[in-house]
DNA sequence: TTTTTAAGGAACTGATTGGTTCCTAAATGG
DNA sequence: CCATTTAGGAACCAATCAGTTCCTTAAAAA
């Protein structure tokens, strides 16, 4: 779908510019929330080429999806891969989720909470995408904190546990900042989760 | 609206069993994903009898939502004036989230949290209520720690910053459990959470 | 019984929904 | 230059949307 296959003419717009479009439309108005004509004018592209690029609304909502994680997930890595002592590192990506979870970007939320809590009922591919994120983040800090603890900065207990639990503590604050909350009070929640590493 | 006048042909439905099956209705679809249609059949009352008596849709979804904050927030409240210790009634309250975010229940979500994540930073006056929501559960922690801090049971510290811990812990409780996690899971996040009340 | 008031239901409105199907224009490979 | 293939857009589809209006029915008060 991404390679042009050489014969007849060539796509003109490029699908991830169009796919990154479309996720910032859903981002702001869900799934349902979102009509067609309000794709059409996020991404500038009429029915036709929509349809013929990504097939219909669902798969469309899935490629922007995928790019959304895709994207937040590298940050995350990138953070926890940063030199320093590992806490510092943990505490970066964390305080970058409380900076996500503040103000406007806090009111605006985050597109996997959006669709999870949105469509995962009802539908499983969406559900299992999701848990993927999920456990995608997890991992990345299962992997911080088996660092942390050979090292001695973390305390020893279940890996598996502490970063779920770092995971859960960021998607409350990303349901928190919904609301509007200020940097600060994120921040105290972070020092406060923060503070599981140090004893378990 | 509730009392009836005294004059003309009384109401034939009970308001409060309406807000209830409408609010199940806003549960399991949503704000935009619950139609007319449908709240037609979940009430079993026609659209004009659910106009007269609530307004509009949006109407009906703050009242259903009343409903649902006041029976959790009862729940919640129940639990932590229990007998017995005071970390003993803060662990049975997020016990029952845990149960509430396991499973079938973990699948069907939050009403608060949906609303939130759907709504708030499209409609102000939706977005204090669920921020008001936050706030009142809070508060029903603060109680409960300043009492346990009271007797020793609970370490020193800010009251409201972990009290607003707890209510993060719980909303990503919500979060995590829309995808379908093992009550096990959940109870192991809830035993990590309860360390911030020992050592802080 | 009469008057008053509102419940309940049916019919209808204009707008919009997601999705399809054309047709024309254009860019490629041969 | 020509044949092939696809992009892009316009017109159109049946279905559904939230919301309104009107009318009949029924229950209470006087």
């Amino acid at each position: 779908m991404t390679a042009h296959p050489g014969l007849g003419r060539p796509r003109e717009f490029d699908l991830d510019v169009a796919a990154r479009d479309a996720m910032n439309v859903f981002w702001d108005h869900g799934y349902e929330g979102t009509s067609l004509p309000d794709l059409i004018e996020g991404t500038g592209l009429s029915r036709g080429s929509l349809y013929k690029a990504f097939g219909d609304k669902k798969k469309l909502l899935l490629a922007a999806l995928d790019l959304y994680m895709a994207e937040g997930l590298r940050a995350t890595a990138d953070l926890l891969s940063q030199p320093g002592t590992v806490k510092e590192a943990i505490r970066a990506s964390l305080l970058r989720y409380a900076h996500l979870s503040s103000d406007e970007a806090g009111r605006r939320g985050c597109l996997v909470v959006a669709i999870a809590v949105e469509m995962a009922a009802h539908d499983p591919a969406l559900a299992e995408r999701a848990a993927q994120m999920f456990r995608r983040i997890q991992q990345l800090y299962v992997g911080a904190i088996v660092r942390g603890q050979a090292n001695g900065e973390i305390a020893e207990g279940d890996e598996q546990v502490m970063a779920r639990f770092l995971v859960c503590q960021i998607q409350g604050m990303r349901v928190l900042g919904k609301t509007g909350g200020l940097e600060a009070d994120m921040v105290a929640l972070v020092d406060s989760a923060m503070l599981m590493l140090e004893r378990n």
